[in-house]
DNA sequence: GCCTCACCAAACTGAACAGTTTGGTTTGAT
DNA sequence: ATCAAACCAAACTGTTCAGTTTGGTGAGGC
């Protein structure tokens, strides 16, 4: 009976080596050694390298945030909630995305996308979408309770993660082994200066 | 006499096997190929691929945008000003960026400043810092004639390059293949709704 | 006892590819 | 004409690595 945990052992070990290597500087061998499994093994569960690839990739992608959902349902009936709620969305954004595990799973994604079309797809669906819709859904809730003015929500989403994703970008990943990290007050900054353009 | 000629014949044919074939899957072989030259003359202008790599890439990245700096440098008197300016660099930024052969340069670097640091340095020192100070230029002149607020500079910039940055990274860099650039007209929209945060 | 299922270690195959070497040809200056 | 610098095509070397094959071991069911 092909149990499922030989398979969520090789995926721990495949997914430390994918991300501290990179795609290209990881062998099978590697992979294998790693997650205390033989060569053989590794192919009967999975068929490819690539296979492998997308399925951890995507798991690790599927399990990160799952408690997020329940910040965006909180109402929004003053200015104060809002920014308390944009503030945590903002911090829990920018923290997780700057880990150094995250951050290597960016590069890894970013890379591989063009070759491997299942993972822009499994990535356009799961990071981008769940950030940009909790952020629309708390301003849907701010817009109807007359917190926010009527703007283009799109625009507001767009003008609200993209200070966080400079972060993310210009001091995560364009600093390999150098990150440097907002404090929450940083980021509280951001969003203050954000209400300004939108209440 | 080892021209330049031929030193650059090499670089434009390996910048083009570079951006269509990412690192791993360009072989010097085919840089040769397509250059026009043979594997050994390849390397007397070149010691390794790595070398290659970091040459080209630098060359390109300082090659762009040679213009931009007049840009920054035009008189902020009134809003409309900046927001003429701040409509042009947006501009310039986001149909740069998202243009195929920018967004293909973008997944090298990301890729491989890891293991390059003279590529990590060379990204930093171009791209971000020269939007990021011709943003900054643009927004210093517009306080000093009293058209926007007393800002924190840094979080202002971030402000502004941010939006953008999701054109980039959300509609380009994560849509390989299709991608979707927005027009001039929505680029405004997000320069408008900046404007009321910072004036 | 024996059979089968899950696993293992290790050797193997075939391809790709960075970098080198060999053995030339062209060109242009003297 | 001759010599040297620049170039070329093509074969070669050594390595790495995805994926396969071989020849097993141990454990649970019957």
């Amino acid at each position: 009976m092909r149990g499922n945990a030989k398979r969520e052992q090789i995926c721990r070990g495949a997914l430390e080596v994918f991300l501290q290597c990179g795609v290209a500087g990881t062998s099978m061998d590697h992979v294998a050694a790693t997650a205390g499994v033989s060569k053989q093994t590794l192919y009967v569960y999975f068929r490819s390298k690539e296979e492998l690839l997308v399925d951890v990739l995507g798991s690790m992608v599927n399990s990160l945030d799952e408690r997020a959902p329940l910040l965006a349902d909180r109402a929004v009936a003053s200015h104060n909630d809002l920014r308390a709620v944009l503030s945590e969305v903002a911090w829990t954004l920018v923290s997780h995305l700057m880990s150094p595990n995250y951050l290597a799973l960016f590069r890894i994604f970013i890379a591989e996308m063009v070759s491997t079309p299942a993972l822009a797809q499994i990535w356009r669906e799961t990071v981008p979408a769940r950030f940009l819709a909790r952020v629309e859904t708390v301003l849907t809730h701010a817009r109807e309770a007359g917190v926010i003015k009527d703007v283009d929500l799109d625009l507001a989403t767009r003008l609200f993660i993209g200070p966080m994703m400079t972060f993310v970008f210009l001091d995560g990943l364009a600093r390999p082994g150098n990150v440097l990290v907002p404090n929450r007050e940083r980021v509280d900054e951001v969003v203050d200066l954000y209400l300004r353009a939108v209440t």
